[in-house]
DNA sequence: TTGACTAGTCACCGTATGGAGACTTATAAG
DNA sequence: CTTATAAGTCTCCATACGGTGACTAGTCAA
């Protein structure tokens, strides 16, 4: 029971810094709070104030440390683009697909950043509107890239592309937060592995089919 | 100033209701209780307690007077899909990209809906749990009666249909529901008419592609 | 050994919450 | 006119919140 830490200011900031994220992912962002979060650490919520100057700045730092959304490498992996040759045509709508996957997966993955993302839905604030600027930019890049590559060579009708991106963005970002809690939607199946393939076997097959709609 | 109301049970009960829905309205379900909606009702909230029994009985009382959620008729219209001979083939993409469209245009128009939507994320307790119980057999009855009528003789993939209409609504209720707040996602402008409908050509655009990718 | 500095503790404040009991007053029956 | 019932008001309570100031106690240099 002897548990006398050491004296450290660093450690202890780190400790309420790490409390942040550990209460995100047990209770939601929505009752994370000053006294919680301290009582996670194992620390004195005055000094939260101490050192960070109030729970704003504390979160703030948490938010520098983690990082809660993709990069556009993690997303197209080490295959860039240009890497596979621009010759089938449906390229773009295989790429878009496998994008659509690996957002998915990020999320599954990434409990807090689920939080994050139901939080924004209900709240905003400073905190939120920096968390979503950063993802705005990412995806902003990812089709700026995609647009570079495959912009004029590809039979996707371009006019679609923005809207298409913006439809499977927020479709996985509402069905993997809602997966937290909820096991159905539409009768999809959003706990099991199963039910995820079925969903990207469909948006593979519409997309493909997207492309050769091109007039 | 003499509003000295009549004393009026049934009338104050209906206060009490009718300020939950003007709360909800006015700053977002995280935020009702039991005395912010006392003083939008001008009334005490010890009636609360007295006339419902709690604060859980009245969001109760008037979650059973106010409907949150389409039915099938609002969605199908009064042309029922058996109004439309089933002669070209892609009635049922069709009818998809109009159910989108009708969907996410219901949702704008219900604000408490897109409350409740963005709560849901968040939250979860037996009133959510009933709310979205009654969406989960709305839309499962919507996609029985589609299939009872394309089924057969649609050239759609049958078993992307599931898929694709979770896709479609989970889409919906992310993007209505971010419109309220934030004016871009992906690109897409959530708070014009005008990036609506690029979402919708596009969605229509992909259905049909859909439906000509059955193999 | 002493004294300064500072990491950590503790008690407290103001506010808002959900909730209950005691009270006043209007109304309608006898 | 009297009186019981019920509508509406008021005060109070326990709890939890964010936040602050005073205090205790290690640590390290002189």
């Amino acid at each position: 029971m002897s548990s006398i830490r050491a004296r450290d200011r660093e450690e202890t900031k780190q400790l309420l810094i790490d409390a942040v994220g550990a209460v995100i992912e047990a209770d939601g962002f929505g009752s994370v709070g000053v006294n919680k979060v301290a009582k996670a650490a194992g620390v004195d919520k005055a000094l939260i104030y101490r050192y960070f100057g109030g729970f704003a700045q504390l979160l703030q730092a948490y938010g520098d440390q983690t990082d809660f959304w993709w990069t556009v490498e993690d997303i197209l992996g080490d295959d860039l683009p240009d890497a596979l040759p621009n010759a089938g045509g449906d390229n773009l709508a295989a790429w878009l697909s496998l994008i659509f996957e690996r957002h998915v997966e990020f999320l599954r993955n990434h409990p807090v950043t689920l939080e994050i993302i139901a939080w924004e839905m209900s709240e905003r604030n400073e905190l939120t509107i920096a968390l979503e600027y950063v993802r705005e930019q990412r995806s902003l890049d990812l089709m700026k890239q995609l647009l570079a590559r495959f912009g004029q060579t590809d039979r996707l009708d371009m006019v679609h592309f923005g809207p298409v991106m913006a439809l499977l963005g927020a479709a996985g970002n509402y069905l993997a937060a809602r997966g937290r809690h909820v096991q159905n939607f539409n009768g999809l199946d959003l706990k099991s592995d199963r039910g995820w393939q079925q969903l990207f076997h469909a948006v593979e097959t519409m997309l493909l089919g997207l492309v050769q709609e091109k007039s």
